[in-house]
DNA sequence: TATATACGCTACACTATGTCTCGAAATGAT
DNA sequence: ATCATTTCGAGACATAGTGTAGCGTATATA
């Protein structure tokens, strides 16, 4: 990363992604489309034939458009994928029932929507690029992890002021039980992710965080 | 694949790597030195590089052997990774404490120790390789999943028979509560795993399993 | 000795990466 | 209108890895 065409590169604390140049009022602008063109034909790739046929190349060439029109945008496939996965994500699950089990059913069906799609694909690819880049890696999890984890980790200190819920909890490993299930099955396949699958894991989720 | 010089690749029950071609009782034997030399060459890179800058070039480079060496027991990069990877999870690790809560301790100790050394580094990239070779995805689920499965669920079942356990849980569920948060936080990197984690685990799991 | 295989080496076709340069097009400022 | 600036599309380029094939040589069994 040398020049600064790249933005989310360069500043570590922004999202991945194509954002404007830091003072774009001169010159032609950005055209627009290439963006979603881009992100959703990276996300049909990524359901179709999964994380490693998606090519910068292969992509350019679908939508019909230059490659340096991608590489303009992201410095890499890591980047572009990342972003893909992170606009599809969308911005959270969050929810505020007002006991324990709603808010509980309500982020575990957020997980159980997102990992039916083709984002449960992209999942594998990501992770493999984030064990190799560690900029990446942190860019995932700021972007896409921590806003989820973060509404969970609050749903639970409601629970706890609530007196919900055992004050002793180590409150990072529940979470990781309770979502950690649902990127295992994904990434390995060894079993199908259901409804019930989401259903039970909060059940014992509860079983874990309730008072005696 | 096409030819038969790839033995694991056309038998589909056997494990990946080089097997003993069928009759090798003429020619000239294969130097065993290749295999193990590989094996380690490997592990190492994927614990020092991660997975992606392994490559059959490099491999072969740094054993100092031909690139066709590898290619004759090896179809790809991906069986090459998994097959050193299933080489050092070993068998399995199994206990038979008489009491659940040793079990259970045993099973996430082994955990503990195989994700603490260069193997943590491949999982990522074997995840990314599995979601895009179902070929592959089996093979790891039945060397290196379905086996540490096996003996976990059958230590469940002990407990079970025993009364140690409610009678009317998931068992599968159960067992990805257990193991996948090593294999979500080493994969996302967003948790540190600790002897505590291990413990922990092990508490929460007893809280989920055990009758009221 | 005949047969069969492994070894090291080289060449090849293929694909993708990431950088670069170019002329043309599109914009805001002067 | 002209200039500065930036994007667009196109293509060249160096680099690197994949997987296949063919060759002469080495090493084994029968």
């Amino acid at each position: 990363m040398k020049s600064g065409r790249h933005p989310q590169s360069a500043r570590a604390t922004s999202a991945p992604g194509p954002e404007e140049p830091p003072l774009p009022r001169f010159g032609r602008p950005r055209d627009e489309r290439i963006d979603s063109e881009v992100v959703s034909a990276v996300l049909n790739a990524l359901k179709r034939r999964g994380y490693r046929s998606v090519t910068i190349e292969g992509i350019a060439r679908q939508v019909g458009r230059a490659r340096s029109s991608l590489y303009r945008r992201w410095p890499s496939k890591r980047h572009l994928v990342a972003y893909a996965v992170v606009s599809e994500m969308g911005d959270n699950p969050a929810a505020n029932t007002g006991h324990i089990r709603g808010d509980l059913e309500a982020a575990v069906g957020t997980l159980l929507r997102a990992f039916v799609g083709p984002l449960g694909q992209a999942l594998a690819g990501l992770a493999s690029d984030m064990a190799q880049d560690p900029a990446l890696a942190s860019i995932i999890r700021r972007e896409v992890l921590a806003p989820r984890r973060k509404s969970m980790r609050e749903a639970l200190e409601r629970a706890q002021i609530r007196g919900e819920m055992r004050p002793d909890c180590d409150v990072e490993l529940v979470l990781d039980m309770l979502t950690g299930p649902f990127y295992f099955r994904t990434l390995f396949g060894h079993v199908r992710i259901t409804r019930e699958t989401a259903r039970l894991v909060v059940e014992y989720v509860l079983r874990v965080v309730q008072r005696d």
